[in-house]
DNA sequence: TTCCCCATGAGACTCATTCTCAACTGGGAT
DNA sequence: ATCCCAGTTGAGAATGAGTCTCATGGGGAA
């Protein structure tokens, strides 16, 4: 399973014309292996702390190659730093952040992306991708 | 209704405690007075144009108590600046940004919101706010 | 194995926003 | 009207996430 996911990023690097590093296979690990959603400074120090000797620019520019393949996916919550979780199985969903306890929890709602589609539409649109985080609390 | 918004601002200064000032004034007036999605430097240029004397840092500080006491609207556009609107019909609406030419339109779907409400009670939560934004392109 | 060129790392840099602190001022008390 | 002082302001420094630079290092094709 290891290696049918280090094939994964092989092609990508590969379609992207980019060269298979083992900085890049382990940013990909470890965001993989990661259920959480971290940030960059988190995933860096992941990594540091497995003694793997990778640079925040080399976390950063990997980032990128992983969201714009849609292996990872990339979450503005607004505090001024991105979250980053792994996409293998692609299942989209959007997020609903605990304004008190900051707990981020993961849903999805076929008819709130048929709604969304149908309101670009009405305007001459159609939805390349949408941002939508509902902040909570809990009742009661 | 100059002196009515005026009202509006200095009744929120009392209530948060806060003194009137010409600097606090000229900022909501700038603000109340465009229709636009503009950033803090947008706000800070327009006032300094028309010659009043402010600096950003009480452009900011400003807009702080009027997104608390929601006479002006926040949206993290995720291009590193945010973009502030007035609020005074507290019209509640999201956005739609176009991928191509950048433009934002504002929608409101009524569905939208009820089924936002019920995801989260699903979950065990009520909606604060939420954060909806549709990225969207012309269709052909 | 060689060699070219892409990738990396350390740290400088960017830029929106926040903070600092001395000087200023609104507005209640006198 | 004048005092007085805590709240407010401004200029610029500080912050911090993310990006860029460039000398050094290492994939991988031949």
């Amino acid at each position: 399973m290891a290696a049918q996911t280090s094939e994964i990023l092989t092609g990508i690097l590969h379609k992207e014309g980019l060269r298979y590093t083992v900085q890049r296979e382990a940013v990909w690990d470890d965001i993989r292996q990661s259920q959480e959603h971290r940030d960059a400074e988190d995933i860096y120090l992941s990594l540091r702390t497995k003694g793997i000797q990778v640079s925040r620019a080399t976390v950063y520019r990997t980032i990128d190659v992983l969201v714009k393949n849609k292996l990872v996916r990339k979450m503005d919550v607004g505090d001024g730093r991105c979250r980053y979780e792994p996409r293998l199985e692609d299942n989209h969903h959007d997020h609903m952040i605990c304004t008190e306890t900051g707990d981020i929890i993961e849903f999805f709602n076929e008819e709130l992306e048929l709604l969304q589609e149908k309101i670009a539409r009405k305007h001459g649109y159609t939805v390349v991708r949408h941002v939508h985080q509902l902040f909570v609390k809990p009742i009661k």
